[in-house]
RNA sequence: GGAGGAGUAGCGAAGAGGCUAAACGCGGCAGACUGUAAAUCUGUUCCUUCGGGUUCGGCAGUUCGAAUCUGUCCUCCUCCA
């Protein structure tokens, strides 16, 4: 199978700009770049696809090069629900180190910032050497735009596609990129970034642009968040456990396109997976398969086997089977939340932060949801003390049904 | 600058002086059923020392009483110049 053909086969093209790059892909070593902006301190589940694309590519003899953009992160990018939050040069740096140090540990790419070549314009060397060369016309009909108009859009994220159009232009200049890729939604920006070459460097030049589809959900919603929020990918920011978790619990529907996206199982193996989960879906081989490959690519064997040590933990019949040793050991690799002793189950709960409120604690507790070491424990008045650890001054509490919590119970001091 | 319109809980959207902590839908959470899946059904969804307290863009008023009336300010949309 060639190239473009398995990447088609896992659903990774949504779009190109001419039926030439798929021989592009397939024959040639074009050098390419995928952007993204230091809107936070880490990347993302949502972005792990469109990496591991340019790792894909870059493993068939690809040169990818991750633009982390210094320069656009101050504007925002415009997205449909209305006008982004401006963060401060303070937030932004902090963030594109993040990434840069993440981006390099994780895939080793070549990194370039926008801001290096964007800082210096004037906004009168921007106004008649890019702004010349885009029809409002055009760029209203983008997209992003459009989506924008009738609730505003400011004049600057407006400008946000020209921005990014000068950078894919710079790194053709100073590169030889010839290739963007990005998400669904970066469309507009890759063609307006095409059309800023063509303008600049005439009609025949060879640039590319393709995007990837969106990952989604069964429902249509985005993917991506859990009960605690974002799944990302610093280990400190979502455990491993946690992540195995998130991917552990894919609904059938989607995790055979998940395994296609989010790892580098061959064809083979993902067809072999799809019988089984046809066939003997309870075993849920391919959800584990899903889980174990992705936390195992992002945070190493060491990681899998703490998510994976956490989970047999918890999971798999109860933890107070579990002889002293290895009660340690999983509770060991938990996130650990201190609370001091002596405390009401309900403000137990509020205290660690696992209810956010004591009405909603005692509705928990009363609905029968939370259990101390795998027992139900109905009445919020129970009180909280050393004799309901099961290991050390560790406790083991329970939410619903997969919600673990590790408390570790601190003697109060007077 | 001018003329209209709008701002209600996470979101969408009712309510137009007391019966409203605020209908309804979505989302969230929990329970049942399951396979740590989906679908479905049920409950729940501002805080509380369970007496009550604080909410309907902000502030100031009118009223025994305001999300509902008045003034003012802010934000957004549409049209005109």
């Amino acid at each position: 199978m060639k190239l473009f053909d398995e990447l088609k086969w896992r659903g990774l093209i949504d779009n190109v700009t001419s039926p030439e790059v798929e021989d592009a892909i397939n024959n040639e070593q074009l050098t390419f770049y995928i952007g993204t902006d230091p809107t936070a301190d880490s990347l993302h589940i949502g972005h792990y696809s469109s990496l591991l694309m340019a790792k894909r590519l870059q493993m068939h003899g690809h040169h990818p090069i991750m633009l982390v953009g210094g320069a656009t992160g101050f504007i925002g990018d415009p997205k449909a629900t209305g006008e982004r939050n401006m963060l401060t040069p303070e937030v932004l740096q902090k963030n594109y180190d993040a990434l840069h140090e993440q981006i390099s540990k994780l895939w080793g790419f070549d990194m370039v910032n926008n801001l290096d070549w964007t800082k210096d314009i004037t906004i009168i060397d921007f106004l008649r050497d890019y702004g010349k060369l885009f029809n409002v016309n055009y760029m209203i009909n983008k997209e992003t735009v459009k989506k924008r108009l009738d609730s505003g859009i400011s004049y600057t994220e407006f400008s946000y596609m020209i921005l990014q159009s000068l950078d894919f232009y710079t790194l053709y200049k100073t590169r030889n990129c010839t290739m963007q890729i990005g998400g669904q939604d970066q469309w507009g920006n890759i063609t307006s970034g095409l059309e800023l070459i063509r303008k600049k460097c005439g009609a025949d030049v060879k640039c590319y642009g393709l995007t990837m589809p969106l990952i989604t959900k069964a429902d249509g919603t985005k993917f991506g968040k859990s009960e605690t929020g974002t799944v990302w990918l610093d280990p400190k920011k979502t455990s491993p456990y946690e992540l195995y978790q998130f991917l552990f619990n894919t609904e059938d529907t989607k995790v055979i396109e998940y395994l296609k996206k989010l790892t580098f199982l061959s064809v083979d193996e993902i067809n072999a997976l799809e019988v089984s989960l046809k066939e003997e879906p309870h075993k849920r081989e391919a959800q584990k398969a899903l889980a174990a490959n992705v936390v195992k690519d992002l945070h190493g064997e060491e990681g899998l086997d703490s998510a994976l040590k956490i989970t047999n933990a918890l999971f798999r019949g109860s933890f107070s089977e579990l002889n002293e040793e290895q009660k340690l050991e999983a509770v060991a690799q938990m996130d650990q939340i201190n609370c001091p002793c002596g405390l009401l189950l309900e403000d137990v709960l509020v205290q660690t932060h696992i209810a956010s409120s004591k009405r909603e604690a005692r509705e928990w507790i009363k609905g029968n949801s939370i259990a101390i070491n795998g027992t139900k424990v109905t009445d919020p008045l129970t009180k909280i003390c050393i004799e309901n650890c099961c290991v050390k001054d560790f406790m083991i509490l329970k939410r619903g049904k997969k919600n673990y919590y590790c408390v570790k119970l601190e003697e109060s001091d007077h």
